[in-house]
DNA sequence: CTATATATTGGAATAATATTGCTCAATAGC
DNA sequence: GCTATTGAGCAATATTATTCCAATATATAG
């Protein structure tokens, strides 16, 4: 399946607001709605768009911290990453985990929590716990300068 | 504003899910549709949803690099942080900036490419570019282990 | 513990919105 | 230049959301 100009545009739009009514959406992209709803089945059927979510206010929340954690492991065998990573997922603070390359660390981990003190708790009780991690390195935000959600789609043809 | 049970359920729900039906939603929260819209449209006006979007499916998008960068700065001027976020915020490769405790760096960015040559050329390009940026360090993603937006929300009362 | 006030619910009617079938037009390949 | 294929637009249908109102539940004060 080949992407034109006009699904480029349906998933811009979507990417900026997943709740767009289908009409306001066929506008935007110069469309009329049915095939506008049509383009848009096609592309979630062909597995463009992986899901809609809605995005939560943070500090209203009193989700106040955001950390990033950067983790090294002893050994890189099959079993360490795959504890690590059993952990990491059954976690709700975290957000984000990904294997890197790079010096040191071998994970970087994203994390939301209400406050210092939870955080704090969280690495004690779930990260360091983990077995074969030896090192780990905090780094919390201070503001966020940038935080979306939306990828560039200028570089398809 | 004060949040009940009903109302978290809500929460978690869209979050898993932006686009479910408002009596799929009713069902999933124990409410008949009709609150369940009216608190719905509460929990948006009060600020607590900061917005609904899609996700996309970034390999099949050609989206094959995700970097976090590191990045220090020369001063801690307002107008060095000033001049970085502009930059910054006007690069549509860039999902995520954050000014952050620790260490040398003073940025972390996370961004989003189609391949290392691009990555490249960005670094150069704009990252580089930026008035006091003395030290530029990279990271790759090699796997993504969670990659959610998805907050937790077990800590309110 | 009772009475009153307040807020919230559920159901029905209404309004808005999405979806699908059909016809017509445009484009690409032969 | 003709045919085949694809997509657009319209209209009808189906789905879904929203609003009003009566009734219930909850909280508050006496």
């Amino acid at each position: 399946m080949e992407l034109d100009r006009t699904d480029k545009r349906i998933l811009d739009a979507l990417q900026k607001n997943g709740r767009i009514s289908n009409q306001e959406l066929a506008e935007q992209v110069g469309l009329s709605p049915s095939p506008c709803s049509r383009r848009v089945k096609q592309l979630e059927d062909a597995g463009y768009i992986s899901s809609y979510v809605a995005r939560l206010n943070q500090s209203k929340l009193d989700l106040k911290l955001t950390a990033f954690i950067q983790i090294s492991l002893d050994r890189h065998t099959p079993d360490r990453f795959a504890a690590f990573d059993k952990v990491v997922r059954s976690c709700p603070e975290v957000v984000e985990a990904y294997l890197v390359t790079g010096q040191s660390a071998d994970y970087t981990v994203k994390v939301i929590v209400p406050d210092m003190e939870y955080y704090q708790e969280f690495l004690l009780n779930k990260i360091t716990q983990i077995e074969g991690v030896t090192g780990v390195h905090s780094s919390f935000v201070m503001r966020k300068v940038v935080d979306n959600t939306q990828v560039s789609l200028s570089h398809l043809a």
